[in-house]
DNA sequence: ATTCTTTAGACTGTTTACAGTTCCGCCCGG
DNA sequence: CCGGGCGGAACTGTAAACAGTCTAAAGAAT
């Protein structure tokens, strides 16, 4: 019984829209450039992937409203749109839930993502530009950089970036934003890249060879070894996390979740 | 100033809802197990891919709201849906347009999609059943007697039918979703599939080809073949249009477009 | 005659209100 | 003691209302 009984409030009083003292975001928002659904979207998602909104954890339409300081609408507008996305699903009359990851979900996705990820390799062999070239070999060092100081958030920004920088070179727009989207996906399942040294050696190791196919052109060559790449990074997560399964209910912090809390 | 200072609004025809005598659709719907946001989403998926809604056009959401007898919620709720699959196109303050694949991103599908028919195809290989194998082989020659009888329509289902099956064989969701998605997406360019019949043979000699690789668990050829199948078909597809560009801006129906129709 | 300004209209973005459903606790009968 | 209806609260689905924006046509000035 870790909690009572009483039905769980984001906010505690909160009556009604009369006391203008404690509200806590009611705050004008500037003529916003974008639908509202779409800010809501962001940053919900960032709340996603942030960790602030666990696994399992069901979408109150009300609550986020008044937490974000909107409506219902984009509210609603927002949580479809991460439903297409595939950060939560939806349920008929019961509500957006954040999807929990299966590992097998996620080792279909990095299948994908190794498809992908060698298709612009290849490409990027062909149509990459010096200029691309240099920016990716700089990336790789300072990615090494990165590793020599310890700093695994530098490595896992320098990561993305590379990796971004491939799809953009391979002048597929499709690919990419597909590219995008499914590497975030994929964040629902590893909250924090906390990457061992010895595997981020590897794999930048993997990085330079990569890149110096790609600067010679050598299209085959580049989509083999990005494809092994991807290969070796799945191989890589799974041993990070225990080699074997290792479902992720274990992290489900108890104190949020309190119903059945179920995401089929 | 008590007397109205112009609280009087002159009613626009068919502006408000003072008549209601010729709605034609205002019947009760019995109970849908699902949001109506989603079936609306899915009638206007088949009215834009049926060409009903041209490219470019504009989705006016009161309009359609009325013609599918539900509220502006459900249909904006589809219309995002839409812009997450790409049918569509949202600008802020000026609503939804039918989105017009343009043939340079056509041709990224094109990659894309070979790239992930050929991932499917190496894991169909090794993962598909017997059963399904036989499955591929009655289907290949369905689309055989399809051809002979010069059935175009029935060669196109059971084009979709077979590439769907190894993708089903494949053992991978993420993906099977994926392609079936991007496929839709192109049916945006070619309205009907009107291939010559030089064409579906060329095809359905490469399907069978893969079959075979796929049934004797060849995971390496069968990803060459299914690759070089979608590259070919990216060719014939560029063939029976016309080879060259073809902007397909000559469709847009003056009858229906009478504002500027620009979808950027 | 042409161009700039003004102004009305239509439509989208957002909010608010209502109806139906689901879920939880509670009471009652076995 | 336990299982099964029963009522109420909370929440979602949907509809309608409100407010701001963009378009476009009409009028005035050059």
């Amino acid at each position: 019984m870790a909690d009572a009984p009483a039905p769980q409030r984001l906010e505690p009083a909160a009556s009604s829209r009369g006391k203008r003292h404690g509200k806590p975001v009611p705050k004008r928002r500037p003529r916003l450039p974008q639908p509202l659904g779409l800010d809501v979207a962001q940053r919900l998602e960032a709340l996603i992937l942030d960790g602030t909104l666990g696994a399992g954890e069901r979408l109150n339409e009300v609550a986020l409203a008044r937490s974000l300081g909107v409506s219902r609408g984009p509210v609603r507008e927002a949580a479809r749109a991460l439903e297409k996305t595939g950060l939560v699903t939806v349920i008929m009359n019961r509500g957006a839930f954040v999807r929990s990851l299966r590992l097998e979900e996620a080792m279909e996705i990095y299948e994908i993502n190794g498809a992908l990820f060698g298709l612009a390799a290849a490409n990027a062999a062909e149509r990459a530009t010096p200029a691309e070239a240099q920016a990716l070999r700089s990336l790789v060092a300072a990615m090494q950089a990165a590793i020599a100081r310890g700093d695994r958030e530098g490595f896992f920004r320098g990561n993305s970036a590379f990796h971004a920088c491939i799809l953009a070179c391979a002048r597929n727009r499709e690919a990419e934003a597909l590219y995008g989207q499914l590497t975030r996906k994929l964040l629902l399942l590893r909250r924090r890249s906390f990457e061992q040294p010895a595997h981020m050696a590897e794999a930048n190791a993997e990085h330079a060879a990569l890149l110096e196919a790609i600067a010679a052109g050598d299209a085959a060559l580049a989509r083999g070894l990005a494809e092994a790449h991807a290969r070796l990074g799945r191989v890589r997560f799974l041993d990070s996390i225990g080699h074997a399964a290792m479902p992720p209910q274990p992290a489900t912090r108890g104190a949020k979740a309190h119903r059945k809390e179920e995401t089929p």
